[in-house]
DNA sequence: GCATGTTTTGACTTCGAATGCAGAAATTCG
DNA sequence: CGAATTTCTGCATTCGAAGTCAAAACATGC
């Protein structure tokens, strides 16, 4: 119907490295080599080759660079729950620093763990570098990770004894230093308002926040029912306060999150002083705990030294194959705030 | 040194659709087929090679699939401030309902402005199928989308005069809403609380404010200015309160987090009531907007439809190259909260 | 000037899946 | 049962860049 070059709709044009090659009189491989590094390649080939790249717009197609270097530059990062506050900045931050090394970022943001299979499964097509896992992944997920050869680092996850390496913050050490501060300013009695029951760092924290206080001879300690969320730990609150149990002298919480909606029910709704009546201590140094309405005492994880530790890591392995897992532990920095009556060491 | 098959080092053994062909007896064609939609096979056939590829553990490799089809299945998100609290909403869902359509997502967070045009050289390489941007693009930069024929849209930015689609909140309804509410309600003296000077969302949101002021005979309006951020906002008011001003009868502004922040600094630092003395509204609708400290009154951007639409556009472009560019608008939802007296309509 | 050594360079093959085409098998129909 | 279709299948080629290798160009030494 109309000629091969239509005049109104324009044809993708696609500039290969033969266009360029063709267009500076050489070949295709000469052009190719330009365009790595530590190649050998003279400065009048050099100078020909980017004069009709630039000329042409030409830009290395990634696909098909990626195809026989079996390298995509690229890595997958899997991130359960975006919606909790902790995680944008994580991903800000993983994101940067994987784009300042000219590593592109799959995101895979899974909405429950059950999805985890399908990411996998998309993973492995698209042939990543490297994965930063801030999910629960099964034994045999972890295992295929290994049997393909693809560095896998978990983030703020134990892996287990099993093949991958991670970066976390010290949620142990974290909850006693918060725990002991609160027994040394008098605190006798203690509520624990956990996370969801398969959240490996909800558990960690709470834990050690329990053992901490039995070395202390406190065991008598009210379990409240939360999910990290600031409506778990409102209802939480009101479930505990419904039920006509005297309230605790300090609340542990597992998350800023929660803390911050503990803090807000018992303000707003039993008229509760925090931090005089009630101290409530969090974790993970969230923007809003900073806020001053809040002023949360909590355990600031410190996200940019684990970023980076996660991104180095994984690239290391990426170049160096062979090299063994590796386990990361970055402490937590205390943040006094005034959401708790707290006497340090 | 070792023999080819060392023992210990497991070799990549990367199963191709060769492999597969080769143990099911058939050609390397008749496996791709099997993989293809649409494409005609036999019963035989297809039990043959889906044996075959369990057994062997075959998953297509993206990249070779993409080089020839010149499809890649993914597609760009452009995310210039991923730490505004807004936009991980906006991030997950968009990521969500990719993934739930077999679209990968590259993730590009932006720091500064300046980076977008890094981004853009790798979108170029990986050969994405479509953009999703949330971050200013020059008119060159939007020009090159189309002379490359790669679909774009603006999420809650204007594509201007030129060829992109895009999604919005009617940033100017909503901001009239609250206004004329306020006023409805018997404010006189008003404050606006600005954002970035280069945030198109902010200056429309700021704009459509102050007509609506006008139009009501109030044209004497305190300009604070702030940066979205929490931080900005009590710079700003501190700053307001410094000055000797008179405190406003209501404070206009442009996102939730910065609402937040008055509020938080009018009352802990100057003892304001809010919403008695001073009232404030937001806009966005962000998680922490509901919290009780808050209860601010704000538009809640309709994120679940914005984000469908989104996708929906962009994959509908990817199919249908000449669909013209579309813009969408969608309303915001009044949130009445209590941090400013208002009279609805 | 010639033998030797060192860069450069281009022809050709490779990565792994998709597809046009032609021939093979299966199906329909007279 | 054979002809005419229709449905399958395999061969060979393609996508675009990178790497191997041997030939070509250049530099060096005597």
């Amino acid at each position: 119907m109309t000629s091969d070059s239509a005049p109104t709709s324009e044809r993708k044009k696609a500039v290969t490295s033969y266009d360029v090659a063709a267009l500076a009189g050489v070949s295709q491989s000469a052009v190719s080599r330009c365009y790595k590094s530590g190649a050998s390649v003279s400065k009048k080939m050099r100078a020909k080759v980017e004069r009709a790249a630039k000329e042409l717009g030409y830009e290395p197609n990634a696909l098909a660079r990626s195809l026989i270097t079996s390298r995509s530059n690229s890595v997958g990062v899997i991130i359960s729950n975006l919606t909790n506050l902790y995680y944008p900045e994580v991903l800000a931050q993983l994101s940067q620093r994987f784009f300042e090394q000219g590593i592109r970022v799959l995101l895979f943001a899974l909405e429950s763990e059950s999805e985890a299979d399908r990411a996998l499964s998309q993973i492995w097509q698209y042939k990543v570098d490297g994965v930063v896992c801030a999910a629960k992944l099964t034994k045999e997920q972890i295992t295929e990770f290994s049997d393909r050869g693809i560095p896998l680092l978990f983030y703020n996850r134990q892996a287990g004894s099993h093949a991958a390496s991670a970066v976390c913050c010290d949620q142990a050490d974290g909850s006693e230093l918060l725990v002991k501060g609160l027994i040394r300013a008098g605190h006798t009695s203690f509520a624990l308002l956990k996370g969801p029951a398969d959240s490996v760092v909800g558990n960690e924290r709470e834990e050690s926040a329990r053992a901490t206080l039995a070395k202390a001879g406190i065991s008598d300690v009210t379990e409240l029912h939360g999910d990290f969320s600031y409506e778990g730990a409102r209802d939480a609150i009101r479930h505990m306060m419904d039920s006509g149990i005297e309230p605790p002298d300090a609340i542990i919480c597992v998350n800023d999150v929660s803390a911050i909606g503990a803090i807000d029910t018992l303000r707003n709704e039993f008229d509760l002083k925090v931090p005089k009546q009630v101290s409530v201590v969090g974790f993970d140094g969230v923007g809003p705990s900073r806020w001053t309405s809040f002023g949360l005492t909590t355990i600031r994880q410190p996200v940019g030294r684990m970023t980076k530790a996660a991104v180095d890591m994984i690239l290391e392995r990426v170049v160096t194959p062979e090299l063994a897992n590796e386990k990361r532990v970055f402490s937590g920095i205390f943040v006094k705030g005034s959401s708790a009556r707290i006497v340090e060491d």
